[in-house]
DNA sequence: CAATGATGTTCCACCTACTGGAACTTTCTC
DNA sequence: GAGAAAGTTCCAGTAGGTGGAACATCATTG
């Protein structure tokens, strides 16, 4: 088989690989020689150049006359090709207007990476106070409705090697207890939705169910929240909405349940 | 200076560079090795080696069990926090909203990207035949409303060394004699907007303005576009609302027109 | 406005690790 | 099921990447 083998790869290429994730990652939006060396252990020399071989190509900019590094169109129209490949997202984008409509409170969709998710689309509501994701930030698996709801729908064996892992509270809230996580992982499964109040972000609360694809392997999570305060209590009813969504692109996606069982 | 320094850069850096902008901008969602080869004048070893390294960072996915690549998720969190830090987006993207209300069309938002420009953001209207523009992918800066805003404020040093360039025609209705297109980027900064019809995708028409920084540089353009059959009458009809969301955007990103003269 | 420290850039000799041709394997085609 | 095409791995030679240190530039402060 092909995969993890051992060195039929090139040292520099994941180097300079590490260092546009540092970029994707970091929330900063900006960054200079030195932090990336203290970030990846790199020296300062290698990441001068790994930034000149970047920026030759336009994935990395000079930001204006200073010594800061920032991402550059490249990396954008990167990304912005990549998304326009997804199903997914030109599927879901009109169901997310239809949730915020439906509900008055933000509508995401989120794809998941390894063991994260990050989020790739969101519709906010037309109203004063409103919550907003950040896209393209990855989140871990175990906090926030969305990342439950690709966690509880993993096989039982990623699961399993999921939950072995230190899990790392992001907020207060985070379930961090395995043996918690298991149970809150089979509610979450015999349900068919995920909901969380404040254990990604504090002050918001979201309900969020996956979509599968034709072999029933969850592709992506939607979502709706909002802030805790007013939306805690109206969580459960925006979850008919929620699932009828969710079940309508999962049959676009080709899935359907129970078919051969 | 720095700049265009001889050899301070990796090469295998700029390759893998250079497969990554291949995926982005061939059109095709997904590669094989030999297209990729043949492509790039790389060896089958050197991109097999290119392939795995980005794979072992996410950027990029074998696709099933076939021997096919595509983008992977870092490639798509890469762009979407990109775009996150552009503030132009989030600014421009209730205007789009409007301006796609008012005028039962497409709005679209451009950034420049060297001497091409892509689409980062569009709203299309809710009706049953609609133009729909793909983002992320470039264009050159001759064809088209969107690009000849921004050709039509380079300096004039950049100008010039565009129009020196071989310029390709798009569609058939594309502009590529240069005396011609000058005479054009008079006419369009002389009345603050561009338009075209099918110049770079035949059966479209659209109008354009550019949106400028605190110190007058064009930093992104705006359009509104349409199927050509019914908006290249109604073109003329679009541009105060047009020029109105661009000199707002504008000004909310610190120009002030005529302030040092 | 020097002096000082921090950060960024360049240099260069060493030697790692990347390259490319070829062999091997797998998949597709007919 | 043979042949061709595409993908993957191997290996010896050396291109080219590395990192320590020198140099340059910028920021800060008295």
């Amino acid at each position: 088989m092909a995969s993890e083998n051992s060195s039929q790869r090139i040292a520099s290429v994941e180097r300079a690989a590490d260092v546009l994730l540092l970029f994707a990652q970091s929330g900063e939006p900006n960054l200079g020689v030195t932090e990336i060396t203290k970030a990846l252990g790199l020296s300062k020399a290698v990441v001068h150049r790994i930034l000149a071989s970047l920026r030759s190509r336009g994935f990395i900019d000079l930001i204006g006359e200073s010594r800061r590094y920032a991402l550059g169109t490249s990396s954008l129209s990167l990304g912005l090709t990549c998304l326009a490949h997804l199903d997914i997202h030109a599927l879901a984008h009109p169901e997310l207007k239809n949730l915020s409509r439906l509900t008055n409170e933000t509508a995401t969709l989120s794809i998941r990476s390894g063991f994260e998710r990050f989020y790739i689309d969101q519709i906010t509501p037309n109203r004063e106070i409103v919550m907003s994701v950040a896209m393209g930030v990855t989140h871990p698996l175990h906090a926030g409705s969305s990342s439950k709801a690709f966690l509880a729908w993993l096989s039982e064996a990623e699961i399993a090697a999921y939950l072995k892992r230190k899990l790392k509270p992001v907020t207060s809230g985070t379930i961090v207890d395995p043996v918690k996580l298991m149970r809150e992982i089979g509610a979450i499964r015999a349900k068919g939705f995920a909901q969380s109040v404040g254990e990604r972000q504090s002050g918001s609360a979201s309900v969020a169910a996956p979509i599968f694809d034709r072999i029933g392997t969850p592709i992506a999570v939607i979502s709706i929240c909002g802030p805790s305060e007013r939306f805690r209590s109206e969580l459960k009813d925006c979850v008919p909405a929620l699932l009828e969504s969710a079940n309508r692109l999962s049959r676009r996606m080709g899935y359907f349940p129970k078919k051969k069982i």
